[in-house]
DNA sequence: GTCTATAGTGCGATAGAC
DNA sequence: GTCTATCGCACTATAGAC
């Protein structure tokens, strides 16, 4: 064992989720995080950009997941298939952690900026998507709307999951909403 | 005739446009943007809430019409085919000023801030259509999925008439790409 | 650290239209 | 007289230059 307990980054997420649950994310100071994580403030600024960065910490690996999931997919597979495989991809990723997500979006929806930083790292993530599909072969326009599509499943069924039931799963309620998607467009 | 000459608001807007892709976004001043428009600063800032505002004063109209024409919908229209019917409101909104929108995105494209603006713009659209969706009957969850889906669509449209050729018809790319969602869940 | 430019706010005054 | 759009000025806050 080292000279401080491991995984400080992670410490420091749990610490903040905590705060900013209690008293509101404008509330908490990033010293009452750190001093609960068993850091001073300097170090949550070493491994967090900002206060609001540290909620959005696994965006960058869900992207990467995605976007690896969507490249590894059959060269035979559809755009929107691939997105399915890129959404699979998200759900075994964090689908089986109800409870912190429920908690994680309990915060984000109480706080305006939080909702914008969630909107942005969604725009990324269809940025990506789009990227993937055009390395794929899609023609620009095709690549932008399968993601787009592939966002807009992904964003409905996450807060379908989060409201509903204990024991939800993640992958099941994104394969319904894109079967729905079809039936949508099929009536 | 009044003491002013009428419509400061649009001329603000047409010098703020004008400003910000001679300067960029950042270098023009409210109070150049005043003076091209024939008023002071402090007139800039009752019309709009702040630097921003002046590029995106036209999406509650488009909210509003496009609210009004998917409650306008037919009865037995089926979700998806009342948010095509809110997106033709939209074409017919500003689907005639080609020029002016690929002014307009130039700018916005070219900035961080105004990106973001524009995302809790969309934001917003998708809130209204799933709230309209939800008042002609849909469930919770089907309103938010076409009303995502309507955005997409809404979305890589525009993208796609502004960077197309002149003369482009948003309407057309509109349905075109409704119809191509159709054919994406098909295949 | 100081200085400057800018964003943005609050409020009273003014010149008309009604 | 009221209402509306504007001006004018004093103000705070902040970011950047130096």
């Amino acid at each position: 064992m080292g000279r401080w307990e491991p995984d400080a980054a992670g410490r420091l997420r749990a610490a903040a989720l905590d705060l900013y649950l209690e008293h509101g994310y404008e509330q908490a100071t990033v010293a009452q995080i750190a001093e609960r994580a068993g850091v001073t403030a300097r170090t949550f600024f070493r491994h967090f950009a900002d206060k609001r960065e540290v909620l959005f910490a696994g965006s960058e690996i869900l992207e990467q997941e995605m976007a690896a999931a969507l490249a590894a997919s059959p060269a035979g597979a559809s755009p929107l298939e691939a997105v399915a495989a890129a959404l699979d991809a998200a759900a075994v990723l964090f689908g089986d952690n109800l409870a912190h997500s429920r908690r994680r979006q309990a915060v984000i929806a109480a706080n305006a900026e939080l909702r914008e930083r969630e909107l942005i790292k969604m725009a990324r993530l269809a940025d990506a998507l789009t990227q993937g599909l055009r390395e794929r072969g899609s023609a620009d326009a095709e690549a932008r709307l399968a993601a787009e599509v592939g966002i807009a499943v992904f964003r409905t069924s996450y807060q379908s999951w989060v409201d509903g039931p204990d024991g939800g799963d993640l992958g099941g309620v994104l394969r319904d909403s894109l079967a729905q998607v079809r039936g949508l467009t099929e009536r």
